[in-house]
DNA sequence: TTCCAGGTTTACGATTCCCTGAACCGTAAT
DNA sequence: ATTACGGTTCAGGGAATCGTAAACCTGGAA
């Protein structure tokens, strides 16, 4: 596996009924050294994006029970993961479509490995391009440090165990770092729709995060509340 | 054994449908210190590939019922193992073929005992080099040793003896030491597509693994579950 | 045939997670 | 200072997940 992938470690959702075709682009991206985790219908699709927090979708249009464009529209409800839609034909049509519904990119069946490859690519680049936590590994400081390619936070050089909502949460913090967080868009993004009222939710698992990563408890450096309105995850400057 | 070989101990498996043509390969390359496995049609190829591990496959084109191309697609499907296909004229458009169908190499039938040996050391060199484990023998810590090659796990230099499936269950864990890798990846590369939603199986080969390699099983230090994920094989100081 | 080893399924106790409720604490506004 | 509001902490119960023993199945060897 001689990558010189800048991407390899990314997550990547492969949305398909069809298993051949799963088989398919998993390899193929798998050999880019990608992670790949799949799922096989729409509904599978929309609760793995908010669970797994993949950092690419790929997805077909044509599928029973929920087709792609209906998957994307629940997915945009809670994420904007970049979205990369399987179209039978070049039809503009579908193309059109598939952006209108808030698609990335879109490819036609069949496509060669290579164009998978470029497209993912692509989309990857123009999606992180230039913001410091679409990097797989973020270095918040000489403290802590968050790997979100495998999933593993490390404070003070040893790694810490978190829950999976606890992790959740934590993503969701830092991918928007330095942004202020109202407690609605956490709770939906981290819980989902139907728990968008439940601040005390929330309050209970900021708790949790800043009593496993901050120094101290009561003067947070990381996660800094912002009274009557949500949270911000606040990491040094970079530039 | 006066070899150089710096691949030497390396699991070759040798497809071919003539007896003549595996005896020929299997013995310069054992000559050469490699471990020869063989299989003498295209759907004995894909299974042992799953099976076996091989480090690398040498696939004839030309064989009854499914040839070559369809076997490496097949293959392609689970594992990303270098292939060299053997083709019977170099014609340029078997060659194309081969590539596009996922071969790191061709060599043209008829071929020397020395031609064989170049090229899979040229693709063994090519595939081997920036994996993450990709050494025959991997020395976890004091206690626990690994040795791809021979297939054989050491404990307190005690050799132990692991089945089948725990065996492939290891392999992948620790190709992707300190890699989270999800139930369903697991179950997927170790078993098959078709097992990956069953867990239960997953987590029973894990308990099988953890009695065989742990000091102690209720505090694992190398194999570390991620509640609601999977599992991480935990690799000091490694990448 | 019988035996055996590996693989799978079943069953169930143990553990961990997630959420609730309630008490307690801090701080900004009155 | 007092009040009100939001934030934090703690205890606990239900549910989901995990770990493991044991039974079961199967195919090959003796």
């Amino acid at each position: 596996m001689n990558n010189s992938n800048p991407f390899a470690g990314k997550r990547i959702l492969v949305v398909d009924d069809e298993p051949r075709m799963i088989k398919f682009v998993q390899y193929n991206l798998e050999l880019d050294g990608f992670q790949v985790i799949s799922a096989s219908n729409g509904l599978e699709a929309v609760e793995k994006v908010q669970m797994e927090l993949p950092d690419l979708v790929i997805l077909d249009v044509m599928m029973p029970k929920m087709d792609g464009f209906e998957a994307l529209r629940l997915i945009r409800e809670t994420s904007d993961v970049p979205v990369i839609m399987l179209t039978v034909k070049s039809e503009e049509e579908d193309k059109h479509l598939a952006f209108s519904a808030g698609a990335d990119d879109y490819l036609t069946k069949p496509f060669s490995p290579r164009e998978l490859s470029d497209r993912v690519k692509a989309v990857l680049r123009r999606a992180g391009g230039s913001s410091p936590t679409a990097e797989d590994v973020v270095k918040v400081d000489d403290r802590l440090e968050i790997d979100f390619a495998r999933r593993e936070v490390l404070v003070d050089g040893k790694r810490i165990r978190l829950r999976p909502t606890e992790w959740r949460l934590l993503y969701h913090l830092v991918k928007n770092a330095n942004w202020l967080m109202t407690s609605e868009m956490l709770l939906q993004k981290a819980w989902g729709y139907e728990y968008q009222d439940d601040a005390q939710l929330l309050r209970l698992y900021i708790a949790y995060l800043r009593k496993k990563i901050e120094k101290d408890t009561k003067n947070p450096q990381y996660i800094i509340t912002e009274r009557g309105v949500g949270y911000r995850f606040v990491m040094p400057d970079k530039d």
